[in-house]
DNA sequence: GCTGTTATTGAAAACGATTACATCAGCCCG
DNA sequence: CGGGCTGATGTAATCGTTTTCAATAACAGC
């Protein structure tokens, strides 16, 4: 309590002026930040001077200097994606618990933003990354040199430099091909967003589910949003219908386009599961509550977020080991969307 | 192209570097690189030098010299939170454009974690921060000194030392109960969060408004889970049955509550809005595929997001202007939950 | 031809911390 | 009692930039 000058910072208070107001030297004021090697009695007169001070280390300074920035970057394509969302708070949950802080991109799957903020992450020296590039860019990754560790999630890696942690997305297709058929369903058509490698993984797992249940598969691509699903949707019940092959299932591969078709069935007059049924991916919260239930496909959010964090420590503790690829798997939520035929 | 080593950072490469390869002093480089006065001759060569060493400039140091962060602190409750997300995406934006950073804090809630961001904002010396602070925080938020501007969203400043910007939420719960009165509803019960000013308020204009047409409020507050408000109003409409007095409809004042609500009526077997009309806040996309279609209060969640970010940049231009506090409205979207008395 | 002004450039001093290294005291042990 | 060791402390170098300041050159005006 020394010298209670009132510790409104009129000019930015320094590691100095703790040292001066403590009568040491900054090296000293240092060691006790830090948890050096400092007697008891200098470490309270410091930590007195601290509070005395108002002190707050400067993390430019600091990082500066110590060469680590503590901090790890988070570049994904919107985080108002649900699963972007989930994952960011597990991420960053694990961050600051290793007392990191998160630095959070949003690229719109546009490989320029993304070129953009790789080069960010490089001027940031973040100490390690975790991301989920587009196709485009993650091509390009490969030759690219970074000079930290990166995790890719959600969209899986193609040869295997770097660590990654994606869902099992053939199986959980195929999960949700054999729940339908065991319901009874024999016309599942697929719906795939034509942007992601995530989409196209899940589209394997459809066909190849259907093949071994000796059925034919139908399947689009469209872009990912709800308006292209709810308006191919019904551009392509409508030629079914007047081909006559109308599907009695459609199996979609993620959220936005759940949406687009649920709203499709809507304005067509279509019930669910009577007519249609429907089954998509990403369990979220109101999945349950839209007609009788959507039966969906549930990834365990949270679980990949901190996977990818303990892969990238893992990585900082031995830059040297194999590349390691965490492939966790998604559960059946069946509801009423998927009653049964008939 | 004079020296292509093969740009492979063994060690970092740092402005000198590209100053030795350029043949310039180093402060020529940095002048090159903030668009300093520089002639063309030069310019020409330090790009070139830059290009071949792949030299990325070290941020830590540029701000510890500059003493500009160029980062902008947003502390949330929950990124999860389908509001904080919108707006944790337009803030993004506007940083991102306006050549900034981003670092992102979820809180819970937590006056503890919400003093330790506030702590970080400070050593990061961030330029600004946007903050949606809990009830005590709020309060202490007034005496402790910051060295950069705050804007607060969502949560309302009580005195004026802060700018922030808010929904109105009072006119907002009044619409809501405009339109159900409109419907012919009469029996309009309110289920408010229990944690935010933002509840408060809506409390409030639900109250006024109710009292303008003559009715009857009640209204009961919740944990502001969709468990808590099932559970909750399951109880309420139980004893209401005993005593005779069944609410015809039903507001929420957030989405979260909302959710349990509707969740209710399933597991109750009541129809919507048949037996129970249901409105509630926050327009996002699944709200229209739930039962006939769910009337909410839409927010500008995008423009609160930007606002708050001019608000910030206005402030800091001038230091020394009266606070501001931006009032945005919200809009009425009614669907089939309201659809009217039998 | 001399001086004043303007545009470029470089040398060197910050920025605010951490850390390598030197110093010194105290202590153990031969 | 001297030599080596340990542990606490201080001094000064350092991290990679920006920025101040001085120096130089070029050029105009008189």
């Amino acid at each position: 309590m020394s010298d209670s000058v009132k510790a409104t910072s009129i000019k930015a208070v320094g590691i100095k002026d703790v040292a001066r107001e403590a009568g040491v030297s900054v090296a000293t004021v240092s060691r006790v930040l830090s948890n050096g090697p400092v007697s008891d009695a200098l470490r309270a007169r410091v930590e007195d001077a601290v509070r005395a001070t108002g002190y707050r280390p400067n993390l430019s300074a600091r990082r500066l200097r110590s060469q680590h920035s503590q901090t790890v970057g988070l570049i994904v394509s919107d985080i108002r994606n649900p699963f972007f969302t989930a994952v960011s708070r597990a991420v960053e949950d694990a961050a600051f618990q290793a007392g990191m802080r998160v630095i959070l991109c949003n690229t719109d799957e546009n490989p320029e933003r993304e070129a953009m903020y790789l080069r960010l992450m490089q001027e940031e020296r973040v100490t390690g990354l975790i991301f989920a590039p587009t196709r485009a860019t993650l091509a390009q990754l490969d030759r690219a040199d970074l000079d930290f560790p990166v995790v890719l999630i959600d969209r899986s890696a193609p040869a295997g430099r770097f660590d990654s942690v994606v869902l099992d997305n053939p199986q959980a297709a195929a999960l949700l091909v054999d729940h339908l058929h065991g319901q009874g369903y024999r016309r599942i058509a697929g719906l795939f967003g034509n942007t992601s490698t995530t989409a196209v993984e899940r589209h394997a797992g459809y066909q190849a589910a259907l093949a071994a249940h000796g059925l034919h598969a139908e399947a689009r691509f469209v872009p990912p949003t709800a308006e292209a699903a709810e308006a191919e949707i019904a551009r392509w019940l409508a030629e079914a219908r007047r081909s006559g092959a109308m599907p009695d299932a459609v199996m979609v591969s993620n959220s936005l386009l759940l949406m687009g078709v649920v709203k499709a069935t809507r304005t067509l007059g279509l019930t669910i599961p009577g007519d249609l049924a429907v089954a998509g991916f990403d369990n979220e919260p109101w999945t349950e509550l839209v007609g009788p239930g959507l039966t969906v496909i549930e990834q365990p959010v949270h679980e990949i977020g901190r996977a990818a964090m303990t892969l990238l420590f893992e990585r900082l503790d031995d830059p040297e080991r194999a590349t390691r690829k965490v492939v966790l798997s998604g559960t059946c939520v069946a509801r009423g969307s998927t009653g049964g035929v008939g």
